[in-house]
DNA sequence: AATTCTTACGAACGCCGTAATCATC
DNA sequence: GATGATTACGGCGTTCGTAAGAATT
């Protein structure tokens, strides 16, 4: 059960009700986000949606996964940006063509941080 | 980053402080979990461990990590309980060798749901 | 007939395990 | 020299995308 990918698939096609635009919204084709539904639901041994009437509606127990789905996503997300943020505020870096790098950067260090 | 794999052995690794203990304590080879590791840490840009003296100390990007790799295992865990759970609350499964079902089934069906 | 989902199929990528190399105690 | 981690490499499985088929409106 992987984040980037099934679970995100099934949060789409949750939010869409579609294949076409659940597949175009996680930038892969109709026929791969098919399989990554029926991945999950061979996986976990049940139906996740109903295709009813050219439209994909969660059973209960899509809405059951859906839940944790997206709190997983959000927890996915939250990591990856904490971690982003942890590795610009934790030190500061500079970067320069070596041209001018010489001339610059000692006059910067001197200043010292704001 | 999938909660199956690579963030299990983040979490065993950083309890374990060994990459032979996490990796036989994920059930895969030595190697494979140090490419998951080094795969976490080229994603993510940054270190999550320092090796030293034989072991792996986690950094401060990796402390980070694992508090929310914890939530993500866990949410993973409850909703795979939680589906197959509802799964056999939801109906009853019968099952029965053919030789024997076309006798039992019906008295057990007249009798209903205790 | 047109749109949408599924099945089929071939190719590419990724992951694992074994083996070899490197480092540390 | 022995233990533990990384690098190298080959094989296998998975996933993707294109193309073809089935179904519904």
């Amino acid at each position: 059960m992987a984040p980037d990918g099934e679970l995100r698939g099934h949060a789409e096609l949750a939010r869409t009700g579609s294949f076409s635009r659940a597949a175009e919204s996680c930038h892969v084709s109709q026929p791969s986000l098919s399989q990554q539904i029926q991945k999950l639901e061979r996986g976990l041994g049940q139906r996740l949606f109903d295709r009813v009437a050219r439209r994909a509606v969660l059973t209960d127990a899509g809405r059951l996964l859906l839940e944790r789905a997206e709190a997983i996503l959000e927890t996915v997300e939250d990591a990856k940006r904490c971690l982003r943020d942890a590795h610009q505020g934790g030190h500061l870096s500079i970067g320069a063509i070596p041209t001018i790098a010489p001339y610059l950067l000692p006059s910067l260090s001197a200043a010292g941080g704001s």
